[in-house]
DNA sequence: ACGCTGTGCAAAATAGGATG
DNA sequence: CATCCTATTTTGCACAGCGT
């Protein structure tokens, strides 16, 4: 990094510090962050390659280092002055990289919803294998999820997320978030063009699934959640939550639609409920007891003030109904 | 100099789905 | 339908930067 960047990355770092009382906060090592002006009008992000010099843009959209869309909210959030953030990024020789795709797709909804302040340049749109106009397919489950996992002693978020499923006061709290009677879990977000196949998979498919998702009662409104372990704090979150709230933004408005046989296992089965011209609202949640420090309320307020009313993003605690379950477990 | 805590990498776990 | 391969996610560990 070039010294005047370094100089530049600690006035930001500074305001970001000021802004969120957290004086350990750091940016992630391989985005640059340059000042245009002199003053905070303008700023440039780039993303930049990780320690053995792989572009950060074929990272999980989860690692701090490529979830531009936290850092950006952040920054917009936390300097007052700031006009206009341009965004860059070292390319990866392989443009058809599952990982690289989603962040072009991810860039190109968010650079749309914050057209007044987030700028990228429009090369992208050749490498984005999602254009507009076309359609696309959306995987289903294959089977319902093996539980043998539950038995382990260990904490980890899968054996969390099957708990809310199964105990009957998490279920509980989760309807009255979702405000209906059916809670359901890995719903699939891989976008294929033409059949599901591995050979014709955009995005990473396989295990990228949203973790728990409910239909109200109306069936208008569709609510998904980000769960995540109090171990697990990344500004990565609001990464993946926007671009699961991007694929069902486009499979309710018909660019995206599910494709695969039905698995009586699995219930409830996604595109029984999650229809075209049906859902209205979605209600993304961060279900998570302890969270990023960056990521607060006044970030999810620009997220909201943008994609109101059929977006909403909110946060919930989810040791508000499973605290008891350790317990119950000890007896 | 020490203790905290956020960060990044790598290993481990796991499930999709291809294959026979 | 059972088995196997591997893409992807998640966890664990070591390190670095900061204030006291």
């Amino acid at each position: 990094m070039k010294k005047n960047d370094t100089v530049m990355r600690k006035l930001l770092l500074d305001c970001v510090k000021k802004w969120s009382n957290n004086i350990r906060v750091r940016f992630p090592d391989s985005i640059i962050f340059r000042l245009v002006g002199t003053d905070f009008a303008e700023i440039e992000m780039i993303i930049g390659r990780n320690r053995n010099n792989k572009p950060s843009v074929t990272a999980n959209m989860q690692s701090d280092a490529s979830a531009f869309e936290g850092w950006a909210l952040v920054l917009k959030a936390s300097i007052v002055e700031l006009k206009k953030l341009t965004l860059t990024w070292d390319e990866p020789l392989d443009k058809n990289d599952k990982h690289y795709q989603r962040f072009l797709y991810r860039v190109e909804k968010f650079s749309v919803i914050f057209q007044s302040w987030f700028y990228v340049g429009q090369s992208y749109r050749k490498a984005l294998r999602i254009k507009l106009g076309s359609k696309y397919k959306v995987n289903v489950p294959i089977k319902k999820r093996d539980q043998s996992y539950l038995k382990s002693t260990a904490d980890n978020e899968r054996k969390l997320e099957q708990q809310m499923i199964n105990d009957s006061v998490c279920r509980q709290w989760l309807k009255e978030k979702v405000g209906g009677s059916m809670i359901g879990n890995q719903l699939p977000v891989g976008v294929f063009d033409g059949n599901v196949a591995k050979g014709n998979a955009i995005f990473t498919g396989q295990a990228s699934a949203i973790d728990l998702w409910g239909v109200n009662e109306e069936g208008d409104e569709l609510s998904i959640f980000e769960l995540k372990l109090p171990s697990n704090k990344k500004v990565g979150i609001v990464s993946e939550l926007f671009f699961y709230s991007m694929v069902m933004g486009d499979i309710i408005n018909g660019r995206f639609s599910f494709e695969g046989k039905r698995c009586m296992e699995v219930d409830p089965w996604p595109p029984d409920y999650i229809r075209v011209g049906k859902i209205k609202k979605i209600k993304a949640f961060i279900l998570t007891t302890a969270t990023h420090c960056l990521i607060n309320d006044n970030v999810l307020k620009i997220l909201n003030d943008a994609l109101s009313p059929k977006f909403v993003f909110l946060r919930s605690d989810p040791s508000e109904c499973s605290l008891h379950i350790k317990n119950k477990e000890a007896l």
